[in-house]
DNA sequence: CGGACGCTTGAGGGTCTTCAAGGAATGTGG
DNA sequence: CCACATTCCTTGAAGACCCTCAAGCGTCCG
């Protein structure tokens, strides 16, 4: 069990892969950096979940923590170990490994065909998808603008815009800028899905 | 051992996962399409890659060839025992899904922080390294101009006219639209890692 | 020979980015 | 307790990049 201060870095990718950690609470990014320093956050994690599964000698993701983090460490070899002597195990990490697969491909469709509205609606259907432990229609944003334009592929000034015309169309709230209430579900839906209507989308129907 | 002509469907997302299937030869794309018809091209796969694993009851994605193929199909409780009875193969499987999300990984940066040439000097990049076993700098296209475009997040004009300009600029040639010689593989690779030079990059330095 | 299909090229416009500055909130030291 | 600094969020204006719409070109095949 281990305690990592907000910034701080659990590996670099490149670091040699000597461990495999479970998040016990909290929210960390995984990231990656070109070399002009252009950032693409690959995902967010959290309570519960593996990270540094992949069986190879170096991480391939910057992970660094978003909020006060909680992390339980396990040695690889002790790790692998189990993975050929439990049985079930081997099952349930490739489940794991391929949920994040799917995941990962939902991502790809978001950032490779999605405006910026549809982006952040998505954002914010998987995350109220996630914690559906608290509040039905409230979503808590653990993460700054920053992270969030480097998640889906946009900038700051964009995310920040993208989430004022959604409160101004109605679709959303703002009681602080880092938690959101969901005021209109269906239409949030219909926009993460890519099937907003014309009327209300297709040239400045909100309130600009 | 099962033939399959260019167009058709292996399956299709949301259809019951009844198979897994072993690409023998030839090239398919996996993809998912938006509602409104936008398509997002997940990855090509060709010879000897596995497809179908994610042990969920439905596929994710959509897989259709795009040259003539041939698969070996296996079922798919037939395949789930020899996971359970082969010690080996779990951790085999294991690396090779954990392998594809390294993949993905390194897509979403592309898609979501990558300019067109950027995009298209990496996929170029990521083909040669592919089918080394052919020549050196030699790349055979087995898709066409708007598979790529659907791949790289982009439009086929906009593909093409990176294309064009690349061949401009003495990067690459184009035999054929299908084949493609890399000129200049220093500059490519600095292209597509993001490290360009302004000079020849930032504004119209080519031969616009 | 004609049609279909895919690739290429052109012109114009929209979305998102870049550059810049103004608020709001948090924390610290006087 | 309040001034101040820092940081993050928001807003504005201008421009770049890519997309949309449209047409021309080449190749393959019937």
């Amino acid at each position: 069990m281990q305690r990592i201060a907000p910034g701080s870095l659990l590996f670099s990718e490149g670091d040699d892969a000597h461990d495999v950690f479970e998040i016990v609470s909290g929210t960390l990014r995984l990231y990656k950096v070109l070399i002009d320093g252009r950032r693409q956050i690959i995902g967010f994690l959290s309570g519960g979940q593996l990270l540094g599964l992949a069986p190879r000698r170096q991480y391939v993701c910057t992970a660094e923590a978003v909020t006060p983090l909680t992390v339980r460490r396990y040695l690889r070899p002790a790790f692998e170990r189990r993975i050929d002597e439990e049985p079930g195990l081997a099952r349930r990490l490739l489940d794991a490994l391929s949920n994040e697969l799917r995941v990962a491909q939902d991502q790809m469709v978001l950032l490779g065909r999605k405006s910026a509205p549809e982006k952040v609606a998505s954002f914010l259907l998987s995350l109220a998808a996630d914690e559906h432990g608290g509040c039905e229609d409230r979503v808590d944003l653990p993460m700054g603008r920053g992270d969030i334009a480097d998640y889906l592929g946009l900038t700051v000034e964009t995310v920040s815009r993208t989430f004022t015309k959604l409160k101004n169309d109605g679709l959303i709230a703002l009681p602080t800028p880092a938690s959101v209430e969901i005021l209109d579900l269906d239409q949030l839906e219909a926009l993460a899905a890519g099937c907003a209507d014309e009327e209300a989308w297709g040239r400045n129907g909100g309130s600009w």
